[in-house]
DNA sequence: AAGGTCCATCGTAATTTTACGATAATAAAA
DNA sequence: TTTTATTATCGTAAAATTACGATGGACCTT
């Protein structure tokens, strides 16, 4: 990137929206959210063992949801529970309506 | 990447998700739907006045738009006029409402 | 204290994305 | 026919993303 534009600034929403969708926009997130959505929580390990991936993609992919602020974890010594974030997530989905009307 | 998971099936769903989520995910890209929900269509010039980027940035983010079926355009001769899809949009309205309960 | 389990993080490589300027394409206008 | 206006595409560079294996840290259990 050979970036004039350094760093537009958006709307407050819209750099939300965004940053949400970049969450949402690749498979392997979708999915692990569509799983925490049944199981309201679950360990990494569960996810590695329903994904054909690396237990680092895994938790890569974990991190990113988190930093994205659509989920959350809790430590429970040696085992780390993940649940969806369930403030963020009301905050994307009425951002998400809205835009869409 | 060194993808020993060459590429994980996913429900289509959640691919479907997942592309429409992935062509949100980026601020610009975001700003110009917003765009065109007030203005309807537009030109591609309009948004090149609008957004401190390159034309060719800005056509990029268009072909982008329009690959993941969000817009689509029409031919105005030199000009070309781009609208929402608003057969897509609502397929991607519903599935996200359905995503988040 | 030593070993085991679970998971994050590091290092790294391939690929994709994002941005630019330059060029090409298209069709109206001169 | 040549020029002009508008936009897509090409070539390219920087950065980010996605994936892996290896390593390390935290905390039980032995």
């Amino acid at each position: 990137m050979r970036l004039n534009a350094e760093h537009i600034a958006y709307a407050q929403d819209t750099e939300a929206l965004a940053k949400f969708a970049k969450a949402l926009g690749h498979p392997t997130r979708m999915a692990i959210l569509k799983y925490l959505k049944k199981q309201s929580c679950c360990f990494t390990g569960d996810l590695v063992d329903v994904f054909p991936l690396a237990q680092s993609t895994v938790s890569q992919h974990l991190k990113e949801l988190k930093s994205a602020g659509l989920i959350q974890g809790e430590v429970y010594p040696p085992k780390i529970k993940y649940c969806i974030n369930q403030e963020n997530w009301n905050k994307a989905k009425t951002l998400l309506q809205h835009f869409f009307e």
